[in-house]
RNA sequence: GCCCCCGUAGCUCAAAGGAUAGAGCGCCUGACUUCGAAUCAGUAGGUUGCAGGUUCGAGUCCUGCCGGGGGCACCA
């Protein structure tokens, strides 16, 4: 079924049409026109600026114009009034027998409720975190991991084979350093003298690498050059990387090594390609990407003087990697500070001749740490972080009564989804150390747990889903009460919250969703007794059970959807 | 100097060019003998940084300014 707002922005169309047929209104192109929930309850389900947008067109008033597609339009059976309010929008009210059933339809697409068939068919890849192995993941790389498992989380939901993917560069001078700084200590340790690099991580993490190198070889690694001791460094970090983003609920299909771009040859290829394209060219000793002819205010160096490449050919050379590998949508989640760079990526992989398209971008802003009222600057080289480990503990809580654990990832899942990306963030860590169960993030994992008390109960009070007289079968066209219609339409938006999400690459609407689900749960809960001992509202215990189960399955999706846990008891 | 993002309640943040700018936290008031009070109902809190402009209509689009962040490499 398509959306609800899809398919009345197509009863619009044919009602304009419809009544230009009949000359009631003068002939135009329908102008593009929005169908959105408005903010207040009196004026409907859904409203549409349309007759708004379409005054200067006709030459007309806008009541009259939404007079003249209010009498053409054809009805659907879901609609029950449609209304002509303030200065032309048109209201739309839901039939409630209507909203009523469509319990049995959620109850029907149970997990997969929210899911739609956008991009059926079809792979995606989405890139994220690929910070290099140089250190343990701090706080500033948690935002785009967020980002990125919860856009594949909802690409998967529209149909999408979504491959998450970690891309690191293990081949830089930067992994020379850390190699250097591991050797340094590890020499300390067994008792030779070693100078530690001027720009080498400071970091404890660096002591801990070389105490696991004495433990495993001694002092056979005492003539060793840096390089050893990068390959072991870089296989700590990678598990400790690894473990910390499995705490947040991520992992990843592919790693990507790049490395491996060398090794296959892809980089002398991207070159020798973009050369033959008359793309890149030789100047002072290196070699130059064209980035001018695709509108940069500058042609940018590909290979320096001293024949090392600049990050921006493997760079180009992964992208081509990803198009090769057949995904219909790639999307990239960056910091703020690769702001500049993506253009010229873009830019050489339309040089080469692919459709670039394909390619979008999230970038997200940095997180502003605060501590103690002041900006605390984070640096891995200069051991200035707080790491993303140390955070999940910080806000992982064990409620006292009930001995539930809530995993940290939940906070700080959340705490990243209420914010969008373009908005720079403060992260006050006297806050999260202070976490409070007050918490927003709290407020909707307790309705989830309030909802499966109320099963749990009506299972002993002997109400259960299937078998005879289940409430699984119930009628629930009965649900006509005001919460009880508010909660339905409530869950009925979240296919389009999940297309909205999708289309903007903006997932913080899913919790906002899920505060609004969660608030008209506790409505409904306060409105409407569930369970009845009457044997004369047995048919209203079971209707309204099959709904208290219908928001079960809603808002766990949400939850699921932003890689967070659903618990049934807190 | 040039480019990009941001500036909304005391704080953290929402808001397809639409109707009276919304949540959460904090403050204040009330509600547990009843399916979970991590809840609910209510009060107070705003010149959407400033000044112009476009539009029937601007927090949203355009111009200028102020403030914060990011970039402007033969670093990644």
């Amino acid at each position: 079924m398509p959306l609800i707002r899809d398919s009345l922005i197509e009863l619009i169309r044919e009602g304009i049409h419809q009544a230009q047929a009949a000359n009631v209104l003068p002939d135009f192109e329908p102008p593009d026109f929005v169908v959105e929930h408005p903010k207040q309850a009196t004026h409907g389900d859904y409203a549409t600026n349309v007759a708004l947008q379409s005054a200067r067109l006709a030459r007309m008033a806008p009541r009259a114009i939404a007079q003249a597609i209010v009498e053409h339009m054809p009805l659907a059976d879901y609609i029950g009034r449609v209304e002509i309010a303030g200065a032309g929008f048109i209201n739309i009210t839901l039939a409630p027998e209507w909203v009523a059933q469509q319990v049995e339809t959620i109850q029907a697409a149970g997990a997969t409720w929210g899911n739609l068939d956008i991009g059926t068919g079809q792979k995606a890849q989405v890139e994220f975190v690929s910070a290099n192995p140089t250190g343990p993941l701090h706080i500033g790389r948690t935002w785009g991991a967020v980002l990125g498992d919860t856009i594949a989380n909802l690409l998967e939901a529209v149909g999408y084979k979504v491959t998450r993917e970690y891309y690191f560069n293990n081949a830089g001078r930067q992994m020379q350093i850390l190699g250097k700084s591991v050797r340094a200590r590890y020499m300390e340790l067994i008792g030779k003298p070693a100078t530690f690099p001027e720009d080498g991580y400071q970091g404890e993490y660096i002591w801990e690498i070389a105490r696991t190198i004495v433990q495993e070889q001694g002092d056979a690694w005492a003539n060793e050059g840096w390089r050893p001791f990068k390959e072991r460094a870089e296989a700590w970090l990678f598990e400790d990387i690894r473990n910390t983003l499995a705490r947040l609920g991520i992992h990843f299909d592919v790693w990507f090594n790049e490395h491996d771009l060398y090794t296959s040859g892809a980089i002398e290829r991207t070159v020798q390609a973009l050369r033959e394209r008359g793309y890149a060219y030789d100047k002072d000793g290196a070699v130059w990407f064209r980035a001018t002819a695709f509108g940069a205010e500058k042609d940018r160096v590909l290979i320096k003087s001293t024949g090392e490449p600049t990050y921006r050919l493997p760079d180009i050379a992964y992208h081509v990697n990803k198009l090769e590998r057949g995904f219909d949508r790639i999307v990239n989640i960056f910091g703020a500070d690769h702001k500049d760079e993506y253009p010229d990526v873009i830019a050489g992989v339309r040089a080469l001749g692919y459709d670039a398209d394909r390619i979008q971008v999230v970038i997200h802003q940095f997180i502003n740490l605060v501590r103690g009222g002041r900006q605390v600057r984070m640096s891995t080289r200069r051991a200035n972080y707080v790491t993303l480990d140390d955070l999940l503990d910080a806000v992982t809580i064990t409620h006292p009564e009930s001995g539930v654990t809530i995993p940290g990832k939940d906070p700080v899942r959340f705490m990243l989804l209420t914010r969008s990306p373009d908005s720079p963030m403060n992260f006050d860590l006297d806050l999260v150390a202070q976490q409070t169960p007050e918490n927003p993030v709290y407020y909707v994992q307790y309705a989830h747990a309030r909802i499966c008390s109320i099963l749990r109960k009506a299972e002993e009070e002997g109400w259960h889903p299937t078998g005879p007289d289940g409430w699984e079968t119930s009628d629930t066209t009965i649900l006509t009460h005001p919460a009880e219609q508010a909660l339905i339409k409530k869950m009925l938006e979240l296919p389009e919250v999940v297309e909205n999400a999708v289309q903007k690459l903006s997932p913080h609407q899913l919790s906002f969703y899920a505060m609004d689900l969660a608030s008209t749960f506790h409505t409904f809960y306060r409105d409407c007794r569930v369970l009845s001992s009457d044997p004369g509202e047995k048919d209203r215990t079971r209707a309204r059970l099959k709904l208290v189960g219908a928001s079960r399955i809603v808002l766990a999706r949400v939850l699921g959807l932003m890689g967070m846990t659903a618990p049934e008891r807190m």
